[in-house]
DNA sequence: ATAATTATTAGTTACTTTGACGTTTAATTT
DNA sequence: AAATTAAACGTCAAAGTAACTAATAATTAT
C-alpha cells in the first residue's frame, strides 16, 4: 500500500485536566511524574495515542486509569502543538477536560500514580506547557458555565443550594446574591427538592436537590443573547 | 538523546474550513484535491504538520498559500482523530476555521488548486471526514456569534445594516426583525456611520458603516447571563 | 422554657432589555 | 407629480434583572 512519503511523523498525546468539587472549593487532580523527562514534578494526568484509538477513546482510557470512573463529563479542549512543548521529542497534544464527582474518585483513589488533588489557586507549577492547558481549561468551563449548566457535572447526586452557589462563586472567584441566584435557578426548572436536608453547615439545615435529568439533556445547549433564541436554531 | 521508545508515531494535519460572504450568502471554500487518495474530490484545504511548525503557523500558512492572505481571523476548532479517518494511514487532523473577506480573496484567487466557493447550503459531498469537520464549523460560528461580534470579520471595511442583517439570517438561517437587529447593534457601540450610501441595492441607499476597531477588540469577549457580568470577571 | 443566633428561603421594587409591531423617510421609477 | 420600495425611526407591553427587605426553621445560649 502507498503512503504518504517524506511527510514527518509525530508522537500525539492526550492529556487530561481533572476538576472536582470537594463541596467549598473547585480542585483539579495532579500527577506526580514518574519518568523521564522532568521525573518527580507535578503533571497532568495523559498519555499517548495508540495506533486503533480514537482522541475521545484515548481521553476516556487515561481518565479511567487514574480515577477508575468511566462515563463521565470529557470535552475536548484544544490542541497544543509547540514544537519545543515537549524537550524531548516532538509531541502533539490533545488537552481534554473532565468534570467528576469528587466523592466517587475518593474511594477508588489510585496511589500508583502519586496523584492529588489541588485547588485550583494554588497549583503547583507543571511540566511543559501543562500550566497553559490549566489556565484554558478553567477559562473555559467559566466560559461554558455561564452559558450551559455543566457545573452539576461536579455535584454528588444530592446536593445543596448553598454548596451550588459556593460551586459557581468558585468558579468565578467572586460573590454571588443568594436570592436573584436561587431564583434564576429555580427557573430552569432543572432542580428537584428531596424532602431531606442537610444540616451539616447550618442550623435551620439546607434543603437537598437533585438534578432534573430529563430537563437537564433537553436544556443542555440552551443559551440565550443576540440572536433571538438561538437555541431554538442551532440544529 | 533518549526518546520514548516504542511509542507510536503518527502523521499531523491541519484542515481548514474557509469562510467567505458574498453580500448575500455564507460561503465555503474547496479545492479539488489533486492527489491519491481521493483525487478529483472535492476537499477542505489541509497539509501536514512539519517538524518545526506550531499548529497555529501551520494553519496560517495553509491558509496563505491558498488566499494568498495573510493576519485574518483564523481558530482552532476541534482535532479529529479516528483511526480510520484517512483510509491511507493514520493521521490525526486539527481543524481550524477562518473567516476572510471574500473581496481581498478574489484577486488572488488560486487556481493551482481548484479551488471554488460553494454555498453552505449547497455543500458536495467531501473527502474523509471533512463533512463532519465542516458541520462542527458552521455550528461553531453559530454559537460563536450569538455571543461574540465575529461575523464582521466576514465584511469588507464598510458595509450596509441589510448586508449585516443578511449574514446574521444567512448564518443562523432565519428572518430577523429588522428593527430590533438595528436596535441591538447600535447599542454595541461597535459601528460607526459614513457619510456614503451604497445605492446598490436600493432606492434609497443604505448607509455604509464601518467598525470601530477599538471597541470591537475591547468588547470582543463580552457575553451575557447566567452569571451577573460574566465578562467582569473573566480575567 | 425562652431568647438569641444564623444560615436558608421568600418576597418587593425600580429598572433595563426584549420582542412584536406601526410609521416615516429618501431616493428612484412611472 | 404620484407611485414605489427599501431603509430608518418610533412605540409599548411583557419579561427579565439586580438590589434590597423580610420571614423562616432550626440550633445554641441564657
Amino acid at each position: 500500500m502507498i503512503e504518504y512519503t517524506k511527510e514527518s511523523q509525530m508522537l500525539v498525546a492526550v492529556d487530561c485536566i481533572i476538576f472536582g468539587f470537594d463541596g467549598e472549593n473547585l480542585k483539579i487532580l495532579l500527577i506526580k511524574r514518574g519518568f523521564h523527562p522532568e521525573g518527580g514534578k507535578w503533571s497532568l494526568m495523559g498519555g499517548f495515542i495508540e495506533k486503533d484509538e480514537s482522541l475521545d477513546e484515548a481521553a476516556n482510557k487515561i481518565l479511567h486509569e487514574l480515577t477508575g470512573l468511566k462515563g463521565v463529563y470529557l470535552e475536548q479542549l484544544h490542541a497544543f502543538g509547540n514544537p519545543l512543548r515537549d524537550p524531548m521529542e516532538r509531541t502533539i497534544s490533545i488537552a481534554y477536560f473532565a468534570l467528576i464527582d469528587i466523592h466517587k474518585y475518593e474511594r477508588q483513589l489510585n496511589d500508583h500514580y502519586h496523584a492529588e488533588w489541588f485547588l485550583t489557586t494554588e497549583m503547583p507549577n507543571l511540566i511543559f506547557d501543562h500550566n497553559a492547558m490549566v489556565e484554558a481549561a478553567k477559562q473555559r468551563i467559566r466560559y461554558k458555565a455561564a452559558l450551559h449548566p455543566i457545573l452539576f457535572e461536579l455535584l454528588p447526586r444530592k446536593f445543596t443550594i448553598p454548596q451550588l452557589q459556593s460551586l459557581y462563586e468558585g468558579v468565578y472567584n467572586t460573590r454571588i446574591d443568594n436570592r436573584n441566584f436561587i431564583r434564576k435557578l429555580t427557573s430552569t426548572g432543572l432542580l428537584i427538592k428531596l424532602e431531606e436536608k442537610d444540616k451539616s453547615n447550618s442550623k435551620k439545615g439546607a434543603f437537598y436537590f437533585k438534578l432534573d435529568k430529563k430537563k437537564y439533556k433537553a436544556k443542555f445547549q440552551a443559551f440565550l443573547n443576540f440572536i433571538p433564541n438561538p437555541e431554538n436554531l442551532i440544529s
